[in-house]
DNA sequence: CGGCATCCGATCCGATACTG
DNA sequence: CAGTATCGGATCGGATGCCG
């Protein structure tokens, strides 16, 4: 069936047993939310260990952090990877194939980002932290 | 500043007195949450009524598509035109062209659904309805 | 036709403290 | 180091009814 047909037919899609009426809200189940794209865009590129994640990404608390990584595993967009048994333990996370698929529209996502800060907003330097 | 000196500084962003972190979840805080993207993919190319709104976008309620809507016109991605001042009104959505700068993205995110439900979900057709 | 008001449960998410 | 446990406030979003 190609795409034209699907459209009209407007069937319900149905991803890791979460069922939307569209291609955009099914996506946006995946990397909606506040953070997941942030998590996604710093993990293109290199692998990255939680501490890293939540020293690169301000704002977000380690509960957070967790969970949301925790999500993308479940939803096939990260692997996680422990290195060491005892503590201090390594856990390396990295973007799936899957994941990789997003790094397209991550990117765009960050350049729009930059462009509406731009022309409607503004940038706020901090020289006293 | 180009680019990569900005990327370096990693200053915050302001848009719409909302402060982000970075540009990925300053974007986010325009165009994240259930419905926003959504609404805004079905008003690409053509200005759209509220009841026409209300039937192309199966699950949303009133209230929530009312909302969003107050919200998508407030961060300046939607006008919002009244065309008759007595009951029945008459009153037209369209993209603002900050909100056609989002068009390429949103059509990458409904390339990506329907790729994912292609490869990682599966479609349900109802026939009866 | 195009909403808004109200109620209310579900979910998100931050703060803080603790653990293998 | 990489989380988990618990609490609680804020926000989301569904149901329902009303209105110019």
């Amino acid at each position: 069936m190609d795409r034209k047909e699907l459209f009209e037919k407007k069937p319900k899609i149905k991803i890791n047993n979460k069922i939307s009426f569209c291609p955009t809200s099914a996506a946006m189940e995946l990397i909606g939310g506040k953070w997941k794209s942030v998590i996604l865009t710093h993990l293109i590129g290199d692998k990255k260990r939680y501490n890293e994640l939540r020293k690169e990404i301000p704002g977000i608390t380690e509960r957070t952090l967790s969970l949301q990584l925790k999500q993308l595993e479940a939803d096939g967009m990260v692997n996680r990877r422990v290195f060491t048994k005892k503590p201090p333990l390594k856990v390396e996370y990295t973007l799936t194939e899957f994941g990789q698929t997003l790094v397209p529209i991550l990117n765009l996502i960050v350049d729009w980002g930059l462009q509406a800060a731009e022309t409607k907003g503004e940038f706020l330097f901090e020289e006293t932290k």
